[in-house]
DNA sequence: GTCTAACCGAGACGGTACGTCCTGTCTTAGT
DNA sequence: ACTAAGACAGGACGTACCGTCTCGGTTAGAC
């Protein structure tokens, strides 16, 4: 969130310690694996971590906030190997996201919520967590256009938006989370060039 | 919810006064219109239908159902008018969907975290909300199909949950409310026959 | 503070449980007695007497007002009995003040220091404090003069407030509690008639 | 307290600023004048006095004693003129300490509960603040002893001890400051020779 | 003239208590 | 049996303050 080393203000007084952030980060991911959302508890978080509250407060300026950049930061971020077709690329994408989104299925419940409440954390959020996805899907789209399985005139911005939100909408949907196999129904519809068939995806 | 008539024990003792239900119901919507979800409290919801509080946890288990079923038969919900063509139906259906969502966003923002976390819950989300709202898509889609504007074969389940999906994700994405400009966006991509094109949507 | 009858408000809803306000005080007259004021906690007054923290709060406006109540119901209070002389009487009594004030040496403090700083407060430790001791003082002085111990001018407000003042102010001087020599050497000074003058000063 | 001038350690490095003493005491003064001692704070004291915390605590071990020495140091003190007789003795000097404490009343409260509580500190009250008024006092008894106003036998101890806690009391029991009225009432009381009669109470 | 230890302002840190708020349950008196 | 009112246990939140620590930088006396 602020790194201490913010610009204008002069470098005077202790700096901030830099594990301080990473401990934070870290217990807050523990616990959400341990106990969930629900069980999750800014005094907890500060134990675990052996960090004062003040210290959580001083950098975050709330809870959810916490949360956002634990999980954005979680190790299990989605990743976009090439593996040379759009096909291969959107499932190999897909598979991690799904990973992701079980790991952290509540926290991202959670943090979801409170960017549709909460125009500030909104911001936070896109930057965070819903663009760093959401790019990870651009890059895929644009080497399938390269590879011209897809057309220049693609409307990449609404597709890169598809996964994410068909694997939220899953979970809401289905009571459960999504699988591989729901990973290839996406995939069938929405990124398998049919270059012989003139039906709706 | 429990609407009081349940079968076998014997009715004695004052009945259920029926306006109860409809004064939360309204004090629930006009509050979340008024300050929105984070500011709702069943204290205020009581104190505003001038009920007590007991009579509210008498009727619904917890805060989050009362949500549910106040926004569940809020008058904007969506309809599905058949005007003749999956395009106009589409637009039509999605419109009103909009004006929905818009209205109760971050209610509805707060029922979808809630379904993610609780499974009990999920199950009465699905059956007040998510369901309705894809049946109403699955209706324009079914007549679509019936019209030959889709081939039989199409994923109908998944093609009625995109655009709610989208709008939700849309919503978190963008910052702010999907407007109509989106919807086009939304029905020219999925929602519209291209008989002589093999480009993928 | 507050015994809930107040009379104008209507008596609707549930009534306050009377054991409540007795578990609070003797919990605070435990955790005092066994740690001292400066280990006391709203927190664990309330876990002591078994109780909300809201309910704490919903009684009294701070935690001072807690311990005033509960210094003020102790059941260690001074009282007079008549011994048929001012001396008697006024040493007996002092006697009793000063194991009250050991007892509840720094909660006596603390609340001396917010009557002090805090003038609603003030009123409050007068009451509830200053007032009663002063006025078992005051009986005293009054059956003296009716015995003719002291003539009728005596100011009785001014001498009936010097035993407490002294005892207060030794304690800080001599960085002790009084004790019964202390009570002898005021007994001597202020509550000896001297048969061969004609009044006290 | 520690005026870094501690003997046996070599004097090398910085020598501590003198001037860093005098803005503590000034700011904690005008602090207290200001808001109170409720009000006051060891941030406030260095942000005002322009000094950094790990000064502070550099020389005084914690908050109170900061206070302690600054009203200790206090322009206000109450002095003891040679006035010619006990009364005018008494008066005057009365009435620089009803100013005094009129000044720093909270402050001498907040310094008088951390004394009943904190035996360590108990010793710096009495050396700083208690000892030197009642050494006032003290003075004023023994020239009335000279002079013959007073018995050489009277227990200067008490009676030098008896205007502090008439003044300290009767601010607690009135809820005001005493004023020079109340001032009156103690001088006609206790320090008024009677020619009549040979002792003073 | 450098060295160097103690000083200095600034402010981050661990810890702890406070007082507020809310939830879901319970207890009255009254319909 | 229901209702309105509101007290109750429990527990999280975010704030505030304390006393300690850690920076980069300064200021003498020691070398």
């Amino acid at each position: 969130m602020d790194d201490g080393t913010g610009g204008s203000r002069a470098r005077v007084g202790r700096p901030r310690d830099p594990r301080l952030g990473e401990a934070v980060v870290a217990a807050t991911l523990e616990l959400l694996a341990e106990d969930g959302y629900a069980q999750l508890t800014v005094e907890r978080i500060a134990a675990r971590a052996g960090v004062g509250k003040a210290s959580l407060y001083r950098r975050w300026p709330d809870k959810v906030s916490i949360v956002l950049e634990a999980v954005s930061r979680s190790p299990e971020r989605p990743s976009a190997p090439d593996t040379g077709s759009l096909r291969g690329d959107a499932r190999a994408y897909l598979r991690t996201l799904v990973r992701y989104r079980t790991l952290h299925a509540d926290a991202i419940a959670a943090i979801s919520s409170q960017a549709l409440c909460d125009e500030r954390f909104g911001d936070a959020f896109r930057v965070g967590m819903a663009e760093p996805i959401m790019a990870g899907m651009r890059v895929i789209l644009e080497r399938a256009i390269a590879r011209g399985e897809l057309t220049p005139g693609t409307d990449i911005a609404l597709l890169s938006s598809v996964p994410p939100a068909l694997l939220q909408a899953q979970r809401l949907v289905a009571g459960r989370h999504p699988d591989e196999a729901f990973v290839e129904r996406i995939v069938d519809q929405f990124f398998s060039p049919h270059p012989d068939e003139s039906e709706l995806p």
